[in-house]
DNA sequence: TGCCCATTGTCCAATATAGGACAGTCCCTG
DNA sequence: CAGGGACTGTCCTATATTGGACAATGGGCA
């Protein structure tokens, strides 16, 4: 596996690593945009307000993501807020030099390209599944992938610290929809939780069957 | 600008070269996924069904665009189906001849990130209305853009043949919804139509206005 | 300990949406 | 010309969703 942290140290890019506390905002909605970020560790959630104040989460992204990128296609400023979710670190690459480097380095380039695919793949997924599914199916297949379904083969997996106010922005609903159905999905024994929540495979029945 | 069909050509790609005419299917969701397609003229329609037979519209493309990307990111199987809207020429490039081509030639690599860019900032914007939008300000915002709504700074503009059906599939609504709004927004002179459908500037203020 | 704050659980009324049914219109084609 | 097919216009009922309000819980901190 091609290492991009190396890679872009190596290639003089990246010298500049910015660190972030939990909540702690990375980039606003609005801001003038001038470089792209490489996750090394942590976590960074990408938010978006509209008018009136409502707020949606566009993405979640971990270690090996890229964001901030839209720069490269001539976005002059920030569509979305990014905010840490945890403690993290990002590299910072100024948008020529990474339009620089990109053209010059195969390796990045097909590294960001296979990266943006990805990206592109499940940003699609997302638009899908709001297109034709319901609130309670969103909510089980969003609970799935914060889960990490499938990725060990568990039959449980713990996610750590999501409330349901994010569950409801990440949705596109109301809190209340989302206490709702978390509710009910306890009641069918599909999950459990105090601080973290416990996903049970069998949640998978909800967003399978019509 | 770059032409990327001249250069495909010179490389060696891109010399098969395939018609449908319109609503003839390009692939189909579910088909083994090898090629990346590229269209000269014409459009194509991405479309999604799921379980119950619903259908969902997930992107229009026109001359420039790239479709059937996703098997570079080693998607083996297409996750949607491709139908030409009009007299459509796409040059066919196969995945492994297209990812070579991609890692040697900077040109290709940075017109395609450029494309993926673009894609995907689109794509999150469809996200985003998704997310905090109602099926009214959906509807207009679509309208807008099938309108190519600044492009020429035209007080309207027209749109040819699109289905009320097909507008409900491409916001993940009814065409009960899609027809109650268009009669509404017909009403306030928004829009007229008879088989051609204008799109009036003053659509702006459902969309704006909260 | 006691207060503050973030979060969850619950309830309710007002709206928005789905989904089906059916008539009317227009165009194409046999 | 008649019939069929693809759209649009309309109506109606059942359901899903919003949006606000308020109590209960539980942890962190002065």
């Amino acid at each position: 596996m091609f290492d991009v942290q190396l890679f872009l140290e190596s290639a003089g890019l990246g010298r500049k690593v910015d660190k972030f506390r939990a909540k702690q905002t990375v980039f606003s909605q609005g801001d003038p945009a001038t470089n792209v970020m490489y996750i090394q560790e942590g976590g960074v959630k990408l938010t978006v307000v509209n008018e009136t104040g409502k707020e949606a989460v566009v993405a979640l992204l971990g270690p090996g993501d890229f964001f901030g990128e839209g720069c490269l296609a001539g976005q002059s400023i920030c569509i979305a807020t990014a905010t840490a979710i945890s403690l993290t670190t990002v590299l910072v690459i100024e948008k020529n030099e990474m339009t620089r480097v990109l053209h010059e380095q195969h390796e990045l380039s097909d590294r960001f390209i296979a990266y943006m695919l990805s990206r592109n793949i499940r940003v699609e997924e997302d638009l899908v599944d709001q297109l034709f599914n319901s609130t309670e199916k969103r909510l089980a297949r969003t609970l799935l992938l914060l889960a990490r379904y499938g990725a060990q083969g568990h039959p449980q997996s713990v996610i750590p610290k999501v409330s349901q106010e994010m569950l409801a922005e990440m949705i596109g609903t109301t809190r209340t929809r989302v206490n709702f159905f978390m509710n009910k999905f306890k009641k069918l024994g599909f999950v459990r939780y105090n601080g973290e929540i416990h996903v049970n495979n069998s949640l998978l029945s909800v967003v399978l069957h019509d």
